[in-house]
DNA sequence: CGAGTCATTGATCTGTCTCAATATTAGTGG
DNA sequence: CCACTAATATTGAGACAGATCAATGACTCG
């Protein structure tokens, strides 16, 4: 059996029910093995791209764990997003093809590299997968829509509970713990993201830890009353 | 000759340099314009769609303005954009098929009516419209990535003078003056997208009023000194 | 012309930032 | 294996930008 071959088709890639591969039917899955040709390692600290750079290709997160990010001229640095396995990067660049932020690894990550040119072609031979490439493209869309309410209307607290609610939601997707977090990503990281400072986050982490809500140690994060942390930014819906 | 036919065709449509039809042959133009087969007319006030409408069609504005917004569970307003006329809206309601957002008419507005499934088919067919669908995504993301900047990193300054700076940019390629703008949102939605209170709005047109960089009467904006209000929000890059 | 919406301006309050000191951890080389 | 260094995190005290509360003024539209 080659198990090099097996190894970088989507057709069996455990990532597939949250990745690109999503609802293809076996014959579709096969011509997005084509597409999906090479993998690309990046060592944590390491820029997958940078600003500036040429866009040719999309990413689908393998392994590890990513910040986007823009800088404005003047040296000012905004975290647009964190991805982890099975998010797709990339998508900045196709407007001016060349990419309009930095992608960086906050952990040794590996990705797929599926070259656009290659996607649009086969999405024009299936339906389905152009469809699928619209939502992930609109997703993002929705995505920011959201982040821009926390970053207009938000206060801190509620800004940092949703963003851990988030997180652990989305690593649940992927069979990690509900409860327990290890951040990939420092309090200023965090801060940027959250248009606040490091020194709040830190000290919002330390209020919902003496509050009982969660647990903090450093990079480690156990949220105790997930239940808390939603009605504090949702304090109407609260489960 | 057929006026009312003619009117309702991207080919000789006054924006197609803005909008949809860019960069088309006539041939490629001429199916566009069975996608484009329906207007719509929303008068100031109403909402073109709302969140949790299907989703069924993106919108090409013809004339008039519009707002996005999203609203938290919790009552929480938050404006996504403003769009004017050649800009293309509806993208959020892709991923989920429900729209995500309300897309409001600031005047009485025009837009052209573009079944998204028909999108689809003529994107097959053409790859340069497909390219084109793609990268009016992308701008969106990319625009998005700037709001995020905006709100997470800059004081209500250069806030308010990256929102003026951009407007009559945008105004500007529409044939419009670069230095006079009839504002078509209250102060209230101007805080809203730009993540201040409107007071606070205010307050700082009265500031640039004083200083001579603009001159402010109600809804009538007149920028003074384009190069200051640069040099606010982009000190190192300002023209 | 009158009622309602929207904009301006003032006075005060507060959440977050800033500046600063200390603590913890991870990484490096002897 | 441990000391040393650099990076990251926590915590405190004080300052300030913008929010809030409140009153007045200007415009719009039936």
């Amino acid at each position: 059996m080659l198990s090099e071959s097996l190894k970088v088709a989507c057709s069996n890639c455990n990532l597939r029910e949250l990745c690109m591969p999503i609802g293809l039917t076996t014959e579709e899955l096969r011509k997005l093995d084509d597409v999906v040709a090479t993998r690309r390692k990046i060592g944590q600290g390491e820029a997958l791209y940078r600003s500036g750079d040429n866009f040719t290709s999309l990413y689908a997160i393998r392994t590890g764990f990513f910040k986007t990010c823009v800088s404005s001229s003047d040296g000012r640095e905004q975290v647009t997003g964190f991805q982890m396995a099975g998010e797709i990067i990339g998508l900045d660049g196709i407007t001016s093809d060349r990419h309009n932020c930095n992608a960086i690894a906050l952990e040794d990550a590996e990705v797929c590299v599926m070259p656009f040119a290659d996607v649009e072609e086969i999405s024009r031979e299936f339906p389905v997968l152009q469809r699928h490439v619209h939502k992930i493209m609109s997703r993002e869309i929705v995505r920011d829509q959201g982040v821009m309410l926390l970053l207009g209307n938000m206060r801190a607290e509620e800004r940092l509970a949703a963003f851990l609610l988030n997180l652990v939601q989305r690593l649940n997707a992927r069979g990690f713990s509900r409860s327990e977090v290890i951040l990939r990503m420092t309090r200023e990281e965090i801060g940027s993201y959250l248009g606040m400072k490091l020194e709040t986050v830190s000290r919002t982490f330390s209020k919902f830890s003496e509050e009982g809500i969660i647990e903090v140690k450093q990079r480690w994060v156990k949220i105790l009353k997930p239940d808390a942390l939603k009605q504090i930014f949702d304090p109407e819906n609260a489960a």
